[in-house]
DNA sequence: CCTTGACTTAGAGCGCGCTCGAACTTGTAT
DNA sequence: ATACAAGTTCGAGCGCGCTCTAAGTCAAGG
């Protein structure tokens, strides 16, 4: 009985919405979740793992019809794992990309940031040299 | 005459289409241009500049209407620059900490890839042990 | 009995950022 | 003259990824 969530802890678990939780389902991003006997989901901690999974994937840019295609590879079990491979192969390449993409974006930003600063502390001193009266 | 150039070079020079430079410029993410006696538009270097700019804040995540905001006060002088810091500042913390983000899920992935290659060649070399007739 | 609240489905709606189409003008080449 | 390419404006449309509404079921508490 290894502690099954209905769908609102699953969400306050996860940070997902309860209804993104049950879109992620019926997109295929989630395998089919067990059902109580009134109907209602119950995620198990394979379920929660699976999730955050997702959540890596979609964070880093993974379109949902890829998360699906690999959903859908992933239940057609072993005979699937070589393309399995390739798709998270590829989504590390472009990810890895995206940061050294980001990170000289991130240089250029610092250093217009850097040339504001200085820009800013001559402003203040200018304004020093003239103070203005207040009251 | 520092080589004006028109929209479609100005696309070709950017990347982006004439689409979008049209629909950056009505959404004021780049002042007006100046236009040609014929109402063409006319590209400057420093144009070009700027564009080059706002890709990479469009590129790292900066909401169109931030860079909006950004381009209104820095067409209201000096006085404003304090609040541009601030945006690019604010924006800058933000960038890092989603490459920091980025790159756990990076580890993360790549921890997944390497399962995935052990288990693809177990697969491989299970398949010598019983190898299928060909042809 | 009746309300409250968490759940169910199906499907509509939305925010963002483009992207495109329609209708038109203009410049150049044949 | 005529065609063609490239520009113009305005406004509609689209793809993505949720996000929300409506209408209903069910269980527990007052």
């Amino acid at each position: 009985m290894s502690s099954e969530l209905t769908i609102g802890e699953a969400a306050a678990r996860t940070g997902l919405t309860v209804h993104t939780l049950r879109y992620y389902e019926g997109a295929g991003l989630i395998p089919a979740v067990d059902r109580a006997g009134n109907g209602h989901r119950r995620y198990s901690e394979e379920d929660l793992a699976w999730i955050g999974f997702v959540k890596c994937l979609r964070s880093t840019g993974m379109p949902i019809s890829d998360v699906q295609r690999y959903v859908e590879l992933q239940q057609q079990g072993d005979a699937t794992s070589a393309e399995r491979l390739e798709i998270m192969e590829s989504h590390r390449r472009k990810l890895k990309a995206k940061i050294e993409e980001l990170s000289g974006f991130l240089a250029r930003i610092e250093g217009k940031v850097e040339r504001y600063r200085e820009h800013v502390a001559r402003e203040k001193s200018a304004s020093r040299e003239q103070p203005v009266r207040t009251g």
